[in-house]
DNA sequence: TCCTCATATCAATTTATATTGATATATAGA
DNA sequence: TCTATATATCAATATAAATTGATATGAGGA
Protein backbone atom coordinates (compact mmCIF):
# COMPACT_ATOMS: atom_id res chain seq x y z
CA UNK A 1 0.00 0.00 0.00
CA UNK A 2 1.55 3.59 -0.84
CA UNK A 3 1.81 5.99 1.52
CA UNK A 4 1.75 9.65 1.56
CA UNK A 5 1.81 12.56 4.18
CA UNK A 6 -0.68 14.87 5.18
CA UNK A 7 0.60 17.72 3.07
CA UNK A 8 1.07 15.43 0.25
CA UNK A 9 -2.90 14.25 0.53
CA UNK A 10 -3.36 18.04 0.39
CA UNK A 11 -1.29 18.88 -2.75
CA UNK A 12 -2.65 15.92 -4.55
CA UNK A 13 -6.61 17.26 -3.51
CA UNK A 14 -6.10 20.38 -4.81
CA UNK A 15 -4.46 19.74 -8.16
CA UNK A 16 -7.66 16.66 -8.48
CA UNK A 17 -9.97 19.55 -7.93
CA UNK A 18 -8.35 21.61 -10.66
CA UNK A 19 -7.88 18.69 -13.36
CA UNK A 20 -11.81 17.05 -12.47
CA UNK A 21 -13.08 20.74 -12.76
CA UNK A 22 -11.59 20.76 -16.30
CA UNK A 23 -12.75 17.46 -17.20
CA UNK A 24 -16.44 18.07 -16.44
CA UNK A 25 -17.38 19.23 -19.67
CA UNK A 26 -18.35 16.99 -22.58
CA UNK A 27 -16.85 18.65 -25.36
CA UNK A 28 -13.64 19.06 -23.20
CA UNK A 29 -13.86 15.13 -22.74
CA UNK A 30 -14.26 14.58 -26.36
CA UNK A 31 -11.21 16.72 -26.91
CA UNK A 32 -8.97 14.69 -24.62
CA UNK A 33 -10.69 11.45 -26.19
CA UNK A 34 -9.25 12.87 -29.84
CA UNK A 35 -6.27 13.76 -28.29
CA UNK A 36 -5.89 10.44 -26.84
CA UNK A 37 -5.31 9.42 -30.35
CA UNK A 38 -2.05 11.49 -30.66
CA UNK A 39 -1.11 14.84 -31.07
CA UNK A 40 -3.81 17.33 -33.06
CA UNK A 41 -3.66 20.63 -33.99
CA UNK A 42 -6.25 22.74 -33.54
CA UNK A 43 -7.73 22.55 -37.28
CA UNK A 44 -7.80 18.45 -36.51
CA UNK A 45 -9.81 19.31 -33.88
CA UNK A 46 -12.22 21.57 -35.76
CA UNK A 47 -13.03 18.82 -38.75
CA UNK A 48 -13.07 16.05 -36.35
CA UNK A 49 -15.68 17.49 -33.42
CA UNK A 50 -16.87 19.58 -35.96
CA UNK A 51 -17.72 22.86 -33.76
CA UNK A 52 -16.66 26.25 -34.36
CA UNK A 53 -13.37 26.99 -33.73
CA UNK A 54 -13.33 29.62 -31.02
CA UNK A 55 -15.27 27.12 -28.87
CA UNK A 56 -12.47 24.93 -29.51
CA UNK A 57 -9.74 27.31 -28.59
CA UNK A 58 -11.95 28.42 -25.53
CA UNK A 59 -11.85 25.10 -24.33
CA UNK A 60 -8.01 23.69 -25.61
CA UNK A 61 -7.35 26.88 -23.11
CA UNK A 62 -9.44 25.45 -20.04
CA UNK A 63 -7.64 21.93 -20.65
CA UNK A 64 -4.45 23.60 -20.87
CA UNK A 65 -4.15 25.84 -18.03
CA UNK A 66 -5.45 22.69 -15.77
CA UNK A 67 -2.55 20.88 -17.33
CA UNK A 68 -3.89 18.08 -18.81
CA UNK A 69 -2.27 18.98 -22.68
CA UNK A 70 0.72 20.49 -23.82
CA UNK A 71 0.50 22.42 -27.10
CA UNK A 72 3.47 23.45 -29.16
CA UNK A 73 3.55 25.97 -32.19
CA UNK A 74 5.18 25.01 -35.52
CA UNK A 75 4.35 27.74 -38.49
CA UNK A 76 0.87 28.20 -37.80
CA UNK A 77 -0.19 25.82 -36.54
CA UNK A 78 -0.27 24.80 -33.40
CA UNK A 79 -0.41 20.65 -31.76
CA UNK A 80 -1.63 19.84 -28.94
CA UNK A 81 -0.81 16.90 -26.96
CA UNK A 82 -2.48 14.90 -23.86
CA UNK A 83 -0.35 15.58 -20.60
CA UNK A 84 -0.04 11.72 -19.26
CA UNK A 85 1.60 12.87 -15.77
CA UNK A 86 -1.23 14.73 -15.41
CA UNK A 87 -3.69 11.37 -15.92
CA UNK A 88 -1.05 10.07 -13.34
CA UNK A 89 -1.95 12.79 -10.56
CA UNK A 90 -5.70 12.16 -10.89
CA UNK A 91 -5.14 8.02 -11.13
CA UNK A 92 -3.29 8.19 -7.79
CA UNK A 93 -5.26 10.81 -5.98
CA UNK A 94 -8.65 8.07 -6.65
CA UNK A 95 -6.20 5.17 -5.65
CA UNK A 96 -5.60 7.50 -2.47
CA UNK A 97 -9.33 7.98 -1.42
CA UNK A 98 -9.67 3.77 -2.43
CA UNK A 99 -6.87 3.07 0.10
CA UNK A 100 -8.48 5.38 2.67
CA UNK A 101 -11.78 4.06 2.60
CA UNK A 102 -10.35 0.47 3.46
CA UNK A 103 -9.10 1.32 6.48
CA UNK A 104 -11.38 0.76 9.66
CA UNK A 105 -14.24 2.75 9.53
CA UNK A 106 -14.54 5.45 12.02
CA UNK A 107 -16.89 5.69 15.15
CA UNK A 108 -20.08 7.64 13.40
CA UNK A 109 -21.74 9.54 16.41
CA UNK B 1 -2.10 -4.15 -21.97
CA UNK B 2 -5.91 -4.49 -21.11
CA UNK B 3 -7.95 -4.42 -24.08
CA UNK B 4 -11.57 -3.02 -24.88
CA UNK B 5 -13.93 -2.98 -27.32
CA UNK B 6 -15.44 0.21 -29.21
CA UNK B 7 -18.77 -0.45 -27.20
CA UNK B 8 -16.98 -1.10 -23.80
CA UNK B 9 -15.51 2.27 -24.83
CA UNK B 10 -18.30 4.49 -25.01
CA UNK B 11 -19.82 2.79 -22.14
CA UNK B 12 -16.76 3.78 -20.32
CA UNK B 13 -17.06 7.32 -21.89
CA UNK B 14 -20.53 7.75 -20.83
CA UNK B 15 -20.15 6.89 -17.07
CA UNK B 16 -16.64 9.17 -16.79
CA UNK B 17 -18.67 12.10 -17.77
CA UNK B 18 -21.41 11.30 -15.49
CA UNK B 19 -18.93 10.57 -12.65
CA UNK B 20 -16.30 13.65 -13.62
CA UNK B 21 -19.34 16.14 -13.99
CA UNK B 22 -20.07 14.82 -10.14
CA UNK B 23 -16.58 15.29 -9.19
CA UNK B 24 -16.20 19.08 -10.35
CA UNK B 25 -17.24 20.67 -7.53
CA UNK B 26 -15.04 21.87 -4.52
CA UNK B 27 -17.49 20.93 -2.20
CA UNK B 28 -18.72 17.63 -3.43
CA UNK B 29 -14.87 16.44 -3.28
CA UNK B 30 -14.56 17.58 0.17
CA UNK B 31 -17.97 15.10 0.61
CA UNK B 32 -16.09 12.53 -0.93
CA UNK B 33 -12.87 13.05 1.15
CA UNK B 34 -14.82 12.94 4.00
CA UNK B 35 -16.63 9.71 3.19
CA UNK B 36 -13.11 8.63 1.83
CA UNK B 37 -12.62 7.78 6.08
CA UNK B 38 -15.48 5.71 6.21
CA UNK B 39 -18.84 5.92 6.45
CA UNK B 40 -20.92 8.74 7.45
CA UNK B 41 -24.23 10.16 8.63
CA UNK B 42 -25.85 13.60 6.65
CA UNK B 43 -25.13 15.09 10.22
CA UNK B 44 -21.47 14.23 10.74
CA UNK B 45 -21.21 15.63 7.45
CA UNK B 46 -22.95 18.80 8.55
CA UNK B 47 -20.79 19.51 11.65
CA UNK B 48 -17.32 18.21 9.52
CA UNK B 49 -18.21 20.42 6.77
CA UNK B 50 -20.11 23.10 8.38
CA UNK B 51 -22.56 23.96 6.21
CA UNK B 52 -26.05 24.49 5.17
CA UNK B 53 -28.45 21.22 5.66
CA UNK B 54 -29.60 21.83 2.53
CA UNK B 55 -26.58 22.02 0.89
CA UNK B 56 -25.28 19.46 1.88
CA UNK B 57 -28.61 17.06 0.65
CA UNK B 58 -28.39 19.04 -2.38
CA UNK B 59 -24.57 17.77 -3.09
CA UNK B 60 -25.17 13.96 -1.65
CA UNK B 61 -28.09 13.73 -3.70
CA UNK B 62 -25.96 14.49 -6.82
CA UNK B 63 -23.22 12.38 -5.69
CA UNK B 64 -25.58 9.56 -5.68
CA UNK B 65 -27.49 9.57 -8.65
CA UNK B 66 -23.68 9.74 -10.19
CA UNK B 67 -23.19 6.48 -8.86
CA UNK B 68 -20.64 7.90 -6.34
CA UNK B 69 -22.36 7.26 -3.05
CA UNK B 70 -24.29 4.86 -1.75
CA UNK B 71 -27.05 5.21 0.96
CA UNK B 72 -28.30 3.35 4.07
CA UNK B 73 -31.17 4.54 6.27
CA UNK B 74 -31.36 3.38 10.01
CA UNK B 75 -34.22 5.28 12.17
CA UNK B 76 -34.20 8.65 11.58
CA UNK B 77 -30.17 8.94 9.93
CA UNK B 78 -29.44 8.21 6.15
CA UNK B 79 -25.61 7.00 6.02
CA UNK B 80 -23.84 7.64 3.34
CA UNK B 81 -20.64 5.62 1.75
CA UNK B 82 -18.39 5.49 -0.80
CA UNK B 83 -18.74 3.69 -4.03
CA UNK B 84 -15.28 1.98 -4.94
CA UNK B 85 -16.71 0.54 -7.60
CA UNK B 86 -17.54 3.95 -9.20
CA UNK B 87 -14.02 4.97 -8.39
CA UNK B 88 -12.72 1.77 -10.24
CA UNK B 89 -14.42 2.61 -13.08
CA UNK B 90 -12.91 6.08 -13.83
CA UNK B 91 -9.64 4.44 -12.75
CA UNK B 92 -9.88 2.35 -16.03
CA UNK B 93 -11.25 4.91 -18.27
CA UNK B 94 -7.90 6.98 -17.10
CA UNK B 95 -6.10 3.77 -18.45
CA UNK B 96 -8.04 3.34 -21.28
CA UNK B 97 -6.65 7.21 -22.27
CA UNK B 98 -2.79 6.69 -21.18
CA UNK B 99 -3.12 3.52 -22.85
CA UNK B 100 -4.25 4.41 -26.61
CA UNK B 101 -1.86 7.32 -26.14
CA UNK B 102 0.91 5.33 -26.21
CA UNK B 103 0.23 4.04 -29.97
CA UNK B 104 1.65 5.29 -32.80
CA UNK B 105 0.75 9.08 -33.41
CA UNK B 106 -1.48 9.07 -36.57
CA UNK B 107 -0.65 11.50 -38.93
CA UNK B 108 -1.55 15.07 -38.65
CA UNK B 109 -3.06 16.39 -41.75
C1' DT C 1 -51.81 11.21 18.79
C1' DC C 2 -48.54 14.95 19.16
C1' DC C 3 -43.93 16.64 19.19
C1' DT C 4 -39.16 16.62 17.91
C1' DC C 5 -35.46 15.61 15.12
C1' DA C 6 -32.92 14.09 10.68
C1' DT C 7 -33.16 14.59 6.13
C1' DA C 8 -35.11 15.84 1.55
C1' DT C 9 -37.18 18.93 -1.60
C1' DC C 10 -38.60 23.18 -3.74
C1' DA C 11 -38.98 28.08 -5.71
C1' DA C 12 -36.47 32.12 -6.10
C1' DT C 13 -32.22 34.09 -6.64
C1' DT C 14 -27.36 34.36 -7.38
C1' DT C 15 -23.24 32.91 -9.38
C1' DA C 16 -20.49 30.43 -12.64
C1' DT C 17 -19.76 28.66 -17.15
C1' DA C 18 -20.37 28.13 -22.10
C1' DT C 19 -21.68 30.01 -26.62
C1' DT C 20 -21.75 33.27 -30.29
C1' DG C 21 -20.06 36.35 -33.60
C1' DA C 22 -16.67 39.64 -34.29
C1' DT C 23 -12.10 41.11 -34.15
C1' DA C 24 -7.05 40.66 -33.15
C1' DT C 25 -2.53 38.47 -33.72
C1' DA C 26 0.92 36.25 -36.00
C1' DT C 27 2.94 33.33 -39.60
C1' DA C 28 3.84 32.06 -44.39
C1' DG C 29 3.89 32.83 -49.07
C1' DA C 30 3.27 35.78 -53.27
C1' DT D 1 4.46 44.76 -48.53
C1' DC D 2 0.05 42.63 -49.23
C1' DT D 3 -2.92 38.71 -48.65
C1' DA D 4 -4.54 34.41 -46.88
C1' DT D 5 -4.67 31.24 -43.24
C1' DA D 6 -4.47 29.34 -38.30
C1' DT D 7 -5.40 30.37 -33.91
C1' DA D 8 -6.55 33.29 -29.85
C1' DT D 9 -9.24 36.61 -27.52
C1' DC D 10 -13.07 39.45 -26.27
C1' DA D 11 -17.76 41.48 -25.14
C1' DA D 12 -22.39 40.25 -25.07
C1' DT D 13 -25.57 36.86 -24.28
C1' DA D 14 -27.47 32.41 -23.08
C1' DT D 15 -27.47 28.44 -20.31
C1' DA D 16 -26.53 25.71 -16.38
C1' DA D 17 -25.51 25.02 -11.71
C1' DA D 18 -25.27 26.35 -6.82
C1' DT D 19 -27.14 28.82 -2.82
C1' DT D 20 -30.69 30.35 0.23
C1' DG D 21 -34.50 30.11 3.20
C1' DA D 22 -38.66 27.89 3.70
C1' DT D 23 -41.42 23.95 3.84
C1' DA D 24 -42.34 18.87 3.47
C1' DT D 25 -41.63 14.06 4.81
C1' DG D 26 -41.17 10.53 7.77
C1' DA D 27 -39.23 8.13 11.87
C1' DG D 28 -39.07 7.66 16.94
C1' DG D 29 -40.38 8.77 21.47
C1' DA D 30 -43.60 10.88 24.97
Amino acid sequence: MATATKSEVVLENAMARKLLKALSDPLRLQIIESLSGGERCVCDLINEIGLAQSKISFHLKVLKDAGLITDRQTGRWVYYQLNIDSLNSLQDWIELLKESSQQPSQACN
